[in-house]
DNA sequence: ATGGTCGGCAACCGA
């Protein structure tokens, strides 16, 4: 199966695009972030219109999160076990055995801002949401866009990031610990060594060749579908095309 | 060190 995950910041503004890119490439599972709409103004008929299942859980302006699927799922869910429990933030299907995770985790302002606390505790959180409902050997998928590059060669320039609320040494560590669970990297795993980047900030200086971005997208899997994963790629393709999200797509093939 | 550009939504906030 293909699984993707893609911030699409907005998916109003980046419908095309994104409904273009299911009809392309066919996935089985789509994981949207940064839906930016009301759940009462999702886009849901221009999906089902294109045979498309889909949940979601949005708000006004900001987050949300969306799954888009060639199969409905047969379980879905959406926030963390505590208050806040941030449901525009986290979404989670069950298709089958396998569990789907669809994360948008925040991204903490600056090192001195209480959101940056917040980011820190919500990946502890998150790690106690899912020690309680899983076991490492059940098929588990964690994608989203995590807000954190895991190592210096996730980012450019890292020696000038180092108190980037994405890079900084305390973030760095919330997320290995909840990768510690049992999650594989499955696009460091099947690249190693491979400088791409998921994320280029609008604001950055014309950069045609893409060498100023962040690897902050993940599709991170339990051991039973991590040996199964035969391929992780991001797809850059969307970003030569009008009006690209400031994200790429990135795609894990999974057999069976 | 700073600022750069988007999207949403109607003045700026968040990234």
């Amino acid at each position: 199966m293909k699984i993707v995950t893609f911030n699409c910041n907005s998916v109003r503004s980046r419908l095309e695009a994104v409904l273009r890119w299911l009809s392309e490439h066919s996935p089985d599972i789509l994981c949207l972030q940064e839906t930016k709409v009301q759940d009462a103004e999702f886009p849901a008929a221009a999906f089902a219109d294109a045979g498309w299942h889909v949940v979601f859980k949005g708000e006004k302006s900001y987050n949300g999160v969306a799954i888009v699927s060639k199969q409905p799922a047969d379980e879905v869910s959406f926030g963390l076990d505590t208050d806040p429990k941030d449901e525009p933030r986290l979404a989670h299907a069950r298709f089958g055995r396998v569990h789907v995770l669809n994360t948008y985790v925040p991204q903490g302002r600056d090192i001195e801002h209480p959101m940056y606390a917040y980011k820190l505790e919500w990946f502890a959180r998150f790690k106690r949401y899912v020690t309680k409902r899983f076991e490492p050997s059940e098929p588990v998928l964690w994608c989203g866009d995590l807000n954190v590059a895991r190592h210096p060669i996730d980012v450019s320039s890292p020696e000038t990031k180092k108190n980037h609320v994405c890079y900084h040494q305390a973030v760095r560590d919330a997320f290995e610990e909840v990768l510690a669970f049992g999650f594989t990297d499955l696009f460091r795993h099947h690249n190693p060594g491979r400088e791409d980047y998921s994320f280029y900030d609008y604001r950055a200086p014309f950069d045609p060749e893409r060498k100023r971005g962040w690897r902050i997208d993940y599709i991170l899997a339990t051991a039973p579908l991590a040996k199964k994963s035969v391929a992780a790629a991001i797809d850059i393709a969307p970003r030569t095309r009008p009006k690209p999200s400031d994200h790429c797509p990135l795609v894990a093939e999974i057999e069976a």
